[in-house]
DNA sequence: TGCAAAATATGATATAAATCATGTATTACA
DNA sequence: TGTAATACATGATTTATATCATATTTTGCA
């Protein structure tokens, strides 16, 4: 593990109790004292935008929380083509699914932006969840917010047309990464292949979506920045019931 | 809750500690007082076919243990086309993901045909959670599962043909409720319609391609008995990588 | 038991979205 | 800084699947 001491930078000497992220993670409910063990064990690394993390295949030694930058988790589906299914930030943990499972990874994790990650090994967090029952229940509750939120996508992705998925997919980024210091800029530069591949359709038709969105004013675009014009009129082409 | 006693019939004094159930479900590493404790507080119950353990919006008091029967849970979509996302059956537990969340429902539970199931009410299984590492284990492990097949089902849905899955919801089914005494005969009643529901398609198609699997020899169609002829075949009509 | 209603089946047609094709703009990097 | 590679954009075409229509079978139940 050494290389990886080697390669982290200028968090590692952050504790875990002066942590910004710690109340926005799963850990905000943990004990005092298993910040400390937490704080002993962790090992911190950086990222480069584009590198992967963790690869569908491999055995999960631990889980991961971000400290800062973003993340996307994905499947690889026929013929390589890439479905994301979820986009993390700061505080965000990953890796928890396939070590709580007792599975390989499933998804491989691939940071979006430099991306600086605590990783927590397997032994401690499984004796912390043990032990400590306010992150159990954490653990839970997230395990619970996830698996609704892949239902919902389940029945959107059989229900409604590619225009509602990708104005929801907008909303979602936008829920989930928020906008710019000018309150319009999603905070996040995704390809027009990633988008697509978030929404689950071809990168073409993702592309002219987000040209008719832009012909009616609803969103700017500018390279990879996609700026959202008119929130309300995208809430109506989501068409979102629940 | 009288009413729920009243309506309840066979089952209700059978102990959870003898309970066929007990060691297919999420209470397989409970604790042996924890048994008791659920025994003394569980509401028996019974759902004839096509009747609602509970709706969407509702909200959640406590979980569902199925004793015998087999329940779909579904959302309802845009223009009230239902999305089944999970089949149940006996041992299984439901209504765990809203009360976990700490939401109201966001499916409907529906009996797919009659259907002894105990309720065990919100305190008891949260202070069992609390208290017993073993099931609280259990319980992520299975939300994980869930998790992941619910991400799996995204991957599908967006990159895979109808006919895939099709063969694919087939074998799923399949895996859940298994064979008749017979072996091929899956031991389940579906309509087409729900079959559709689950691969997320138009009712009319997933006829057409139970028609063709038929015309093809993979199936035999008799009403709502389905036959699975040739498990190969459909297995690698599937076309599953995973 | 018979009849209406619902479910199943299948053909015809429409349509959303994928794929193919090609041009233009960006980006990477030698 | 120039050039190749990659990403983006947009039009043309094809295709999978939904929708519509109608016949037939099954089911519920009066």
């Amino acid at each position: 593990m050494c290389y990886i001491r080697e390669m982290s930078q200028t968090h590692d000497h952050l504790t875990c109790q002066s942590c910004l992220q710690r109340f926005n993670s799963v850990f905000c409910k943990a004990k005092e004292a298993n910040l400390d063990l937490i704080n002993d064990q962790k090992v911190c690394n950086t990222y480069r935008k584009g590198q992967t993390l963790f690869n569908e295949g491999a055995y999960p030694f631990g889980v991961y929380c971000i400290n800062s930058g973003k993340v996307k988790l994905s499947h690889q589906g026929d013929e390589g083509k890439e479905q994301i299914f979820r986009l993390l930030k700061s505080g965000d943990i990953l890796g928890y699914r396939a070590l709580l499972s007792g599975d390989r990874y499933t998804a491989s994790a691939v940071a979006l932006e430099d991306t600086a990650v605590c990783f927590i090994p397997k032994e401690l967090f499984v004796n912390l969840l043990k032990e400590d029952t306010g992150l159990a229940f954490e653990m839970m509750r997230q395990l619970s917010d996830e698996l609704h939120r892949a239902e919902m996508k389940i029945t959107h992705l059989a229900q409604k047309p590619i225009r509602e998925r990708l104005a929801e997919t907008l909303l979602f980024i936008k829920e989930t990464y928020g906008f710019e210091e000018d309150g319009i800029t999603l905070n996040v530069r995704l390809s027009r292949e990633e988008i697509a591949n978030l929404v689950g359709t071809a990168t073409e038709s993702a592309i002219r979506l987000l040209s008719e969105f832009k012909k009616d004013g609803i969103v700017e675009l500018e390279g990879k920045k996609i700026k959202i014009l008119k929130a309300k009129e995208l809430l109506k082409t989501a068409n979102i019931q629940d």
